[in-house]
DNA sequence: CGCTTTTGACCGGCGC
DNA sequence: GCGCCGGTCAAAAGCG
Protein backbone atom coordinates (compact mmCIF):
# COMPACT_ATOMS: atom_id res chain seq x y z
CA UNK A 1 0.00 0.00 0.00
CA UNK A 2 1.04 3.15 -0.49
CA UNK A 3 1.91 6.02 2.07
CA UNK A 4 -1.29 7.97 1.36
CA UNK A 5 -4.48 7.96 3.42
CA UNK A 6 -5.88 4.90 1.63
CA UNK A 7 -8.10 4.16 4.71
CA UNK A 8 -11.53 6.06 5.53
CA UNK A 9 -12.12 7.53 9.15
CA UNK A 10 -15.90 6.80 9.96
CA UNK A 11 -17.23 10.16 9.01
CA UNK A 12 -16.42 10.34 5.70
CA UNK A 13 -18.96 7.55 5.14
CA UNK A 14 -22.24 9.46 4.69
CA UNK A 15 -24.07 9.49 1.81
CA UNK A 16 -23.99 5.69 1.67
CA UNK A 17 -27.07 4.12 -0.08
CA UNK A 18 -27.85 1.32 -1.77
CA UNK A 19 -27.85 0.59 -5.71
CA UNK A 20 -29.00 -2.43 -5.73
CA UNK A 21 -30.52 -3.87 -9.08
CA UNK A 22 -30.41 -0.32 -10.33
CA UNK A 23 -27.49 0.04 -12.46
CA UNK A 24 -28.24 3.29 -14.06
CA UNK A 25 -25.15 4.92 -12.08
CA UNK A 26 -23.22 2.49 -12.65
CA UNK A 27 -21.36 2.44 -16.23
CA UNK A 28 -20.07 -1.44 -16.33
CA UNK A 29 -22.48 -3.28 -17.59
CA UNK A 30 -25.54 -1.81 -20.08
CA UNK A 31 -26.96 -4.73 -19.66
CA UNK A 32 -29.38 -6.17 -17.33
CA UNK A 33 -27.42 -6.40 -13.99
CA UNK A 34 -29.80 -8.08 -11.58
CA UNK A 35 -28.47 -9.26 -7.59
CA UNK A 36 -29.61 -13.08 -9.04
CA UNK A 37 -27.96 -13.50 -12.43
CA UNK A 38 -27.66 -16.03 -14.73
CA UNK A 39 -27.31 -19.77 -13.29
CA UNK A 40 -23.74 -20.28 -13.48
CA UNK A 41 -22.67 -23.66 -12.58
CA UNK A 42 -24.61 -25.97 -9.91
CA UNK A 43 -26.89 -23.19 -9.57
CA UNK A 44 -25.12 -21.24 -8.28
CA UNK A 45 -26.11 -17.34 -8.04
CA UNK A 46 -24.27 -14.77 -7.98
CA UNK A 47 -25.16 -12.71 -4.69
CA UNK A 48 -24.08 -8.73 -5.98
CA UNK A 49 -24.87 -5.86 -3.80
CA UNK A 50 -23.34 -2.50 -4.77
CA UNK A 51 -23.97 0.72 -2.88
CA UNK A 52 -22.30 4.07 -3.55
CA UNK A 53 -20.08 6.46 -0.94
CA UNK A 54 -18.67 9.33 -0.90
CA UNK A 55 -15.47 9.42 -0.28
CA UNK A 56 -12.35 11.04 -1.36
CA UNK A 57 -10.36 7.42 -1.62
CA UNK A 58 -11.33 4.35 -3.37
CA UNK A 59 -10.24 1.70 -0.60
CA UNK A 60 -12.71 2.06 2.36
CA UNK A 61 -11.89 -0.73 4.99
CA UNK A 62 -15.16 -2.51 5.35
CA UNK A 63 -13.48 -5.02 7.93
CA UNK A 64 -12.32 -7.59 5.70
CA UNK A 65 -9.06 -7.71 4.22
CA UNK A 66 -8.94 -7.06 0.50
CA UNK A 67 -6.53 -8.35 -2.11
CA UNK A 68 -6.32 -6.17 -5.97
CA UNK A 69 -5.79 -8.60 -8.69
CA UNK A 70 -6.51 -6.05 -11.42
CA UNK A 71 -6.96 -3.04 -12.86
CA UNK A 72 -9.10 -2.24 -16.01
CA UNK A 73 -10.12 1.11 -17.79
CA UNK A 74 -13.81 1.45 -18.11
CA UNK A 75 -15.91 2.46 -21.08
CA UNK A 76 -18.25 5.73 -20.07
CA UNK A 77 -15.70 6.62 -17.19
CA UNK A 78 -12.15 8.14 -17.26
CA UNK A 79 -11.56 6.24 -13.96
CA UNK A 80 -10.37 3.15 -14.14
CA UNK A 81 -12.25 0.26 -12.09
CA UNK A 82 -9.87 -1.71 -9.57
CA UNK A 83 -11.15 -5.99 -8.63
CA UNK A 84 -10.54 -6.90 -5.27
CA UNK A 85 -10.97 -10.47 -3.54
CA UNK A 86 -10.71 -11.09 0.00
CA UNK A 87 -7.81 -13.29 1.14
CA UNK A 88 -9.41 -15.31 3.53
CA UNK A 89 -8.73 -19.37 3.67
CA UNK A 90 -11.37 -20.19 1.34
CA UNK A 91 -13.60 -17.09 1.25
CA UNK A 92 -14.05 -16.24 -2.66
CA UNK A 93 -16.08 -12.87 -2.22
CA UNK A 94 -14.84 -10.73 -4.93
CA UNK A 95 -15.23 -6.74 -4.66
CA UNK A 96 -15.41 -3.86 -7.20
CA UNK A 97 -14.43 -0.15 -6.83
CA UNK A 98 -15.62 2.12 -9.17
CA UNK A 99 -15.51 5.89 -9.64
CA UNK A 100 -18.79 7.56 -10.85
CA UNK A 101 -18.13 9.29 -14.13
CA UNK A 102 -19.45 11.99 -13.66
CA UNK A 103 -19.21 12.79 -10.23
CA UNK A 104 -15.20 11.72 -8.65
CA UNK A 105 -16.33 12.36 -5.04
CA UNK A 106 -18.53 9.09 -5.65
CA UNK A 107 -17.39 5.59 -5.26
CA UNK A 108 -19.40 2.77 -6.20
CA UNK A 109 -18.34 -0.91 -4.46
CA UNK A 110 -19.68 -3.73 -5.40
CA UNK A 111 -19.57 -6.44 -3.71
CA UNK A 112 -19.94 -10.42 -4.93
CA UNK A 113 -19.96 -13.06 -2.97
CA UNK A 114 -20.80 -13.99 1.03
CA UNK A 115 -18.21 -14.04 3.35
CA UNK A 116 -17.20 -17.45 5.30
CA UNK A 117 -16.10 -16.00 7.96
CA UNK A 118 -16.71 -13.31 10.30
CA UNK A 119 -16.06 -9.37 10.35
CA UNK A 120 -12.06 -9.09 11.39
CA UNK A 121 -12.73 -5.60 12.58
CA UNK A 122 -15.34 -3.04 14.30
CA UNK A 123 -17.26 -1.61 11.09
CA UNK A 124 -19.20 1.15 12.45
CA UNK A 125 -20.16 2.70 9.35
CA UNK A 126 -19.88 -0.21 7.40
CA UNK A 127 -22.32 -2.11 10.01
CA UNK A 128 -25.32 -1.40 8.80
CA UNK A 129 -24.03 -1.16 5.05
CA UNK A 130 -23.16 -4.96 5.71
CA UNK A 131 -26.77 -5.68 7.99
CA UNK A 132 -28.40 -4.52 4.96
CA UNK A 133 -26.21 -6.26 2.44
CA UNK A 134 -26.81 -9.65 4.57
CA UNK A 135 -30.76 -8.74 4.46
CA UNK A 136 -30.49 -8.00 1.03
CA UNK A 137 -29.36 -11.29 0.92
CA UNK A 138 -31.75 -14.16 -0.39
CA UNK A 139 -30.09 -16.40 1.47
C1' DC B 1 10.02 -12.24 6.07
C1' DG B 2 5.45 -11.77 4.72
C1' DC B 3 2.35 -9.56 2.41
C1' DT B 4 0.62 -6.46 -0.81
C1' DT B 5 0.57 -3.90 -5.00
C1' DT B 6 1.62 -3.04 -10.19
C1' DT B 7 1.65 -3.99 -15.15
C1' DG B 8 1.24 -7.01 -19.03
C1' DA B 9 -0.37 -10.79 -21.20
C1' DC B 10 -3.55 -14.50 -21.70
C1' DC B 11 -8.02 -16.80 -22.24
C1' DG B 12 -12.79 -17.45 -23.07
C1' DG B 13 -17.03 -15.94 -24.69
C1' DC B 14 -19.81 -13.59 -27.82
C1' DG B 15 -21.07 -11.28 -32.06
C1' DC B 16 -21.34 -11.02 -36.90
C1' DG C 1 -13.64 -17.94 -38.69
C1' DC C 2 -12.08 -13.84 -36.92
C1' DG C 3 -12.20 -9.86 -34.03
C1' DC C 4 -13.17 -7.62 -29.92
C1' DC C 5 -13.90 -7.04 -24.94
C1' DG C 6 -13.88 -8.06 -20.30
C1' DG C 7 -12.03 -10.52 -16.85
C1' DT C 8 -8.40 -13.10 -14.56
C1' DC C 9 -3.90 -14.69 -13.55
C1' DA C 10 1.05 -14.30 -13.17
C1' DA C 11 5.52 -12.37 -11.99
C1' DA C 12 8.17 -8.98 -9.90
C1' DA C 13 9.12 -5.27 -6.82
C1' DG C 14 8.41 -2.56 -2.71
C1' DC C 15 7.29 -1.71 1.90
C1' DG C 16 6.49 -2.30 6.98
ZN1 LIG D 1 -14.05 -12.89 3.30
Amino acid sequence: MANHQSYLQGGDLFDTRKVGDKCENLDAKEGSESEVMKVGKKGTRKHKYAFQTRSQVDILDDGYRWRKYGQKTVKNSKFPRSYYRCTHKECNVKKQVQRSSKDDEIVVTTYEGIHTHPVEKFTENFEHILRQMQSYNPL
